[in-house]
DNA sequence: CTGAAAGCGCTAACAC
DNA sequence: GTGTTAGCGCTTTCAG
């Protein structure tokens, strides 16, 4: 495969017989043009088949009209759905957007996020990060916002409020009728401490007991392989609330394979309300984190920063209770 | 928020009381230097914060290490799993992987192509685009790659072959006893009509009549919503093939909403192998198409040829039928 | 309306 | 080992 060069604004101005200058302004369309150059010009791009080498622009321009999102993890599909809204909102701004994944692995994120901010006019940044990063991050001459836990410190952070999600799901189970809870969470998530608080916020006054386990991943499968250590106790939780929707589904599978009836012998919830939880069997209650939203609004908000316009107001998410079977238990 | 102008290459030079040049050969380990130099230059970048331009580097030398990669929509795990695998081997060679979405939207691929060849030394493209945006990629000074169909034309295509694909499924079910079949395809993805001639391969011979559909995404709501036209029909077929996974756990949702017992009254079958095919119910029986694998492979051989190296050899892709319940019917 | 010239931050010969 | 210099492809004053 051969690599012929590609054709610089300098081949264009030689073949149409203009100078450079009148090249550069003519493809950023900021003036008129006589109609002989205009002609000219046309055409001598059309035949080299030029187009913009946009790292040359955006290096004297210091703007690159794309914006930068790392994701912990993209097969989640929690992320997936924040990456289209925050797609959608950056292509009907004019921005491109570059997603990396993580890979859930904190170590290799600096080098990553060096890598991505020279190409970008901001960064989103999933939050969970280590704080030399987050220091790096704020000295850089870029906006930054992050995914998670809103109104931390004083950077910008988008995403539902933890407390209030698990609070919101503990006060429905109770009123069900729950008495054992049980909840596997993911401690490497900061958040996961958040989530705790909320629930215990609503489980200490009801009177009712929480057994807190967690998963090493947050993962369907993690949440099958910790099913079990739950499951098999003799106090056995009436009702699991996963970390995630993945967490849950897991360990409902996991569930059914041991021969327990879903919900009747035990209930699942899980939280995010990622696409596929309606359909498993049975359905899953889980709180919706508003995912795509977040993704919106967090773009929202960035280009507003890099455009140096007033932030956009009332972008506020509403974490919302998705009721399902897989705790709509009949308790006798 | 300041926006405070990142230090250069000369800020550290002026500071350290070097020239520009030892400098970039430090920051560049490229030689060794005396330890007086070397003292004064961390300490000027320390202090000082600095961290090279990538895009100034990348302007110079023509190299990004980066690798773009434009997929159809990552809310689609088969293609978050191709990323995932794709991300892998790029981190292991040094590269970093930036991701696009196309958001099933064939008409402004060409902008977001545009933009993200620059940035990169390579592109891995889903092959489902209009043929004058390949055209273009072709003119690009750029190793290209496509995702789909292998081997067609004389571009690298990495994927499993469709037509075997959908003939390994095929031959199953029918050995299965299944006698009236149903494609819900997606006529939009040009491999649709590969794996249509797949199907008819094994069918005909067997004297099994195919009835086709179409879904015009490809999602589970797509599924759900194109189910009723397939299962209210006099000539219900016994076992419906989807286009994807996705599709197929729509509309086994759907049958069992209406009323069907899947797989006695109807049996499913998708095609992708996505990790939730595991959870749902009945256990979704379908084809693994090696997503991860395709993500790593692909990455494997771009690599290559930008790195003038020898085409890695021997990285087959074989689809692997996955049976599982959703077709275990018991024939009376 | 058009062009000349000065860089953006960096690397790559080539001298010393 | 270290410094000088000439650009990479482009935009942007500033003249004309």
């Amino acid at each position: 495969m051969k690599r012929p060069k590609r054709p610089t604004i300098r081949d264009v101005a030689e073949k149409a017989g203009v100078s450079i200058a009148t090249v550069s302004k003519y493809v950023n369309g900021q003036q008129s043009f006589s109609p002989a150059v205009e002609e000219k010009l046309r055409e001598a791009i059309e035949n080299l088949g030029y187009s913009q080498n946009s790292l040359a622009r955006a290096m004297v321009t210091g703007r690159t009209t794309a914006i930068g999102l790392a994701v912990m993890d993209l097969a989640n599909p929690h992320y997936s759905n924040v990456v289209k809204g925050a797609n959608r909102v950056a292509l009907a701004n004019g921005y491109n957007l570059f997603v990396v994944d993580m890979e859930e692995s904190i170590a290799a994120v600096r080098p990553l996020l060096e890598a991505l901010a020279p190409r970008t006019d901001g960064l989103i940044v999933s939050a969970r990060i280590p704080k030399d990063v987050t220091d790096w991050l704020a000295e850089l001459d870029k906006p930054v916002a992050f995914l998670g836990q809103p109104e931390r410190d004083d950077v910008l952070t988008v995403g539902t409020d933890s407390v209030q999600v698990a609070a919101l799901l503990a006060r429905y189970l109770v009123r069900q009728g729950f008495k054992r809870f049980g909840y596997m969470g993911y401690s490497r998530a900061p958040s996961n401490a958040d989530r705790i608080q909320g629930l215990m916020q609503i489980l200490e006054p009801a009177g009712v007991e929480l057994l807190i386990f967690d998963v090493d991943e947050p993962t369907n499968e993690a949440g099958e392989r910790a099913a079990a250590r739950v499951l098999l106790r003799p106090d056995r939780p009436d009702v699991i609330i996963g970390w995630n929707d993945l967490v849950a589904i897991g360990m409902m599978n996991e569930a059914r394979s041991l021969g327990f009836k879903v919900p009747d012998d035990v209930a699942f919830a899980g939280i995010d309300n990622i696409p596929i939880s309606r359909y498993v069997t049975p359905p899953l209650t889980t709180v919706d984190v508003c995912s795509q939203a977040t993704g919106e609004v967090v773009m929202k908000k960035i280009i507003a920063m890099i455009e140096e316009k007033p932030q956009p107001t009332d972008l506020t998410l509403e974490p919302a209770l998705i009721i399902r079977e897989s705790t709509q238990r009949h308790f006798s």
